[in-house]
RNA sequence: GGCUGGAUGGCAGAGUGGUCAUGCAGCGGACUGCAACUCCGUGUACGCCGGUUCGAUUCCGACUCCAGCCUCCA
């Protein structure tokens, strides 16, 4: 029984989906003004990983992540960078998806951009108005009128009177209450707009997600995602919209990824603090980077660090050294490896308790090469298999251990040649020169080991 | 201040009312010419104080500290 931590009920509830064998989820995604950092990085990562679970556990999952292609930052960076804002997010979405494909993220089914579901958007500001939960503001801009609706604060537990207590100064004098919120924006001279029956403008930030979550899912869904940060105000503001217009629950279960820290800090925009996901691929290999997101529980924070990155090298080594080590023979196998990895996942998507199954399978599969036992192959192969239910273990083991040759490394032939070299200085017992070979390449991050077969190398993480 | 989490061995990180998480690092041994890989063995870990219990790291209560959201941010 697969159990899921819903944030509404702050609870492990196991989980069941609207229509028997179907699920529909919707993940808050990108606004496409930079780069991706680590932090989008996690969410990625985390829904990717319970995509392919879902999916492995035999549900057939509809997997919905928006795009916000239209905003205050863009519009902003667009005019720094002295482009049109859809030049800017062109090329943020197709720098995403480079990002996600080099992190083996699948691509979600349906990727809705705000840009091109206008008619639905303004549809849905519409209807709120006649539903007397939205008004247009003498200043042109259309307002949620949060107090109206009364569920609200529920997935975060705010209290009304609490938020309006605790509000910042309200400068938006049109505003019936501070705690209203915008649901479309008039345009001011120059800027990027849309015809609404309030004028020319945008949509408010929260509108979009309950107008193509709508659109592409319905009006109730299982599972909605997204971000540490988007509980409150985002998710709040969306239920308050959808709830309001279609007057049915919006979302079953909702699920939210931890955050990113960075040597023990918050990482933030305005700390300055991030790594863009390419940054990172500098200098680490992607499934290094994946690895070391999904070691942790989805839902917990984690920190980055060179340390930690260094560990997920480490751990990945392990992984492919025994897979190398043997070819893989898929076949029935009696353990219970497999029953333990799903358990695992079962539990609100436990990875570091699956990834310790796999590595006492790991170690399964080493004692069986040690030994020669004919189930080296078929524990490979399984654990090949188990690796792939969350996005690791597809590559060659040569291909990880040994990394692509980049300029300034040694390459592939020139070490085969020294290998060679050893290998006649040891057949003439000269342990000298065969030791001095061998720590040579060492100094250039070249390992080699010496097995019966011969003498294999890779590159040190 | 309000709302949420968290505090586990040298580090990372799961979990449980009473026998093992797991990984990295360390130590001892095997393998090796020596190493590497690998295998075997090895660690008085559960913030603090009370309570419940035959027994609590695990349940309950108080306390201390830390973090996230409440403002653009995944």
């Amino acid at each position: 029984m697969l159990q899921i931590y819903n944030t509404l009920s702050k609870d492990k509830v196991p989980f069941e989906p609207i229509d028997a064998g179907k699920i529909r989820m919707y993940v808050c995604g990108i606004t496409v003004y930079d780069f991706c950092h680590i932090g989008h990085a996690r969410v990625m990562v985390s829904f990717d990983v319970i995509t392919r679970y879902l999916r492995a556990r035999g549900w057939d999952l509809t997997y919905v992540r928006n795009i916000t292609d239209v905003d205050d930052k863009i519009i902003k960076r667009a005019a720094e960078n002295g482009e049109t804002p859809d030049v800017l997010t062109g090329r943020m979405i197709q720098a995403m998806h480079e990002d996600e494909t080099r992190l083996s993220v699948l691509r979600p089914d349906m990727e809705p951009r705000a840009t091109a579901h206008m008619d639905d958007i303004l549809a849905l500001v519409q209807t709120l108005i006649e539903k007397g939960f939205a008004y247009a503001a003498s200043n042109g801009d259309v307002y949620y009128r949060v107090e109206k609706f009364e569920g609200y604060g529920k997935l975060t537990r705010q209290n009304i009177d609490e938020l309006r207590s605790g509000s910042r100064v309200n400068v938006e004098e049109a505003k019936e209450s501070p705690l209203d919120f915008v649901l479309w924006k008039a345009a001011k001279p120059g800027e990027v707009s849309w015809e609404s029956p309030w004028g020319p403008g945008r949509p408010g930030w929260h509108i979009e997600c309950s107008a193509m979550s709508k659109c592409c899912l319905g009006d109730t869904f299982d599972i909605h995602g997204g971000g540490p940060d988007l509980p409150f105000p985002h998710h709040e503001n969306e239920i308050a919209q959808s709830e309001a217009a279609n007057g049915v629950q919006y979302v079953n279960t909702w699920m939210h990824a931890g955050p990113v820290r960075v040597n023990s800090e918050k990482m933030s925009k305005s700390l300055g603090n991030f790594f863009t996901i390419r940054d990172v691929l500098e200098k680490y290999d992607a499934e290094v980077v994946r690895y070391f997101l999904a070691s942790v529980h989805y839902r917990s924070y984690i920190d980055y660090s060179e340390d930690s990155l260094k560990e997920a090298r480490s751990a990945l080594e392990r992984f492919y050294q025994a897979l190398g080590s043997v070819e893989c023979a898929d076949a029935e196998l009696d353990n219970d490896f497999e029953a333990r990895f799903f358990a695992a996942m079962d539990d609100d998507f436990n990875t570091p308790k699956a990834m310790a199954v796999l590595f006492e399978l790991v170690s399964e599969l080493n004692r069986a090469v040690r030994e020669g036992s004919v189930d080296a192959g078929k524990l490979a192969a399984q654990l090949k298999r188990l690796g792939g239910i969350i996005g690791l273990l597809q590559q060659s083991p040569d291909a990880f251990l040994k990394g692509e040759d980049r300029a300034g490394d040694l390459g592939a032939e020139q070490i085969e040649a020294l290998i060679l070299q050893r290998k006649n200085a040891r057949t003439n017992r000269d342990f000298a020169l065969s030791d001095k070979i061998r720590d040579d390449l060492a100094a250039q991050g070249v390992i080699l080991k010496d097995d019966r077969s011969g003498t294999s190398w890779y590159r040190e993480g």
